[in-house]
DNA sequence: ATTTTCCAGATTGTTCAACAATTTGGTGCT
DNA sequence: AGCACCAAATTGTTGAACAATCTGGAAAAT
């Protein structure tokens, strides 16, 4: 039943078994190996795992932390699916914090942004989408660690995080990754410029499309 | 030995346990009664609350999560005592999400912040510090609700948390709150009046002199 | 007297087995 | 079909046990 978690890695830095079983879980919900809605049975969760009931509720009571997860009492655990609902409180962050990182971030690493761009242009060339989708993600990475702020990069790994769920639970959509790789060279260009506000102004621009053609694209999926 | 502890709510709504007791020690955090740096012993805890040890883990691992407390492996659990780095961290993320909020925020509650101020002046008046805190924090608060996003305010509740933990650490220092109730209002006036860059561009300027005063008072006390 | 080594006690990390509380799905009744 | 009800399964919580690690100080060496 539970061959989607694969082969294990080495439990050896089990510095806290409870985070690392987290860690664990995390990467193949990432992975989409673990599909949104996937209930996760304590027992049988615990016995592949190796671990004991307590510990892997230790790891549930991390992940839930970070909404990859949805804990409902007596029911059990669920790979979390994101809805619309989601959907707008994932863009209502973004729009917060990804402008206010181009216009006030003491300064994205400009030469990562190229690199990451470049990568993007590649993958797309080749026509690889996880590539895409993952070079898409350090360039939205790289924009808030310029903000300097460690807390503020987890939240947007979280809602990074919480995209993919949304991306695994529409897998027949169309291809959105492919459409922004050239967004994103022209944000790269305003803030090699120095265009900070101009950069900010376009980006909330792109972030209100993309949350209504992903909404749209949802209730089509009913 | 645990007499910061108090009288304890009745444990009525135990829904998760767990959250129960996070909930708990948060409150009493908040109010100071367990000071930064304190040891949370889990044997002294967990008999003290009438819970198992496992269960008070749970807990532990919601407050590690909120940064409220510091898991240091098999020496223990502290509450967290925010230093310069954390203070310089705090002002990243405000610094990013306030200004933010104000200028692009759909709109705060004006009514919600007019009552924050006039309550503050009243506290100010009555020279109620923990009061003017209060307000403070409600002010704050406001402003991000107005972004829409529960997440973003429950960062922004993160880091007022983190903010009362450094206040606790330099209880002898001098009054920064009631110095703040007049910025407050003069926000308040400007977003009023639509002069939403004005007023983001001022509140950056206030958690840039906040921080510095902030630091300077820290490494004075030492 | 100072430093180092080492050990016993205490505390955390993890597991296991049991029981209470709650949900689920079906059974039979009306 | 609709409903009350019960049995099985799952989660929630506990207590006890043991391993791993840290602490503080006694004993030994310099």
């Amino acid at each position: 039943m539970n061959t989607a978690l694969g082969d294990l890695p080495p439990s050896a830095a089990h510095a806290h078994t409870g985070a690392w079983v987290a860690s664990v879980l995390r990467s193949r919900i990432a992975e989409g190996r673990l599909v949104p809605g996937t209930k996760l049975s304590e027992q049988s969760l615990s016995e592949t795992l190796g671990i004991s009931r307590n510990t892997l509720r230790e790891a549930f009571t991390v992940l839930d932390g970070e909404l990859i997860i949805t804990r409902i009492p007596n029911r059990g655990v669920f790979v979390a699916s994101p809805g619309p609902d989601e959907i707008r409180e994932i863009y209502n962050v973004r729009r917060i914090l990804e402008p206010a990182a181009a216009l006030w971030g003491p300064g994205p690493d400009l030469d990562e942004l190229r690199s990451v761009v470049a990568d993007a242009r590649d993958a797309l060339a080749r026509g690889s989408v996880p590539e895409m989708a993952a070079a898409n993600q350090r360039f939205h990475e790289a924009l808030i660690l310029g903000t300097g702020s460690t807390g503020l990069l987890e939240t947007m790994q979280r809602v990074l995080a919480q995209m993919r769920l949304v991306f695994h639970a529409m897998s027949n959509a169309p291809d959105f990754h492919s459409h922004y790789v050239e967004l994103n060279a022209e944000l790269l260009e305003l803030l090699a410029a120095g265009k900070r506000a101009e950069a900010a102004e376009r980006m909330r621009g792109y972030l209100d499309k993309a949350e209504a053609e992903l909404l749209a694209q949802f209730t089509a999926a009913h």
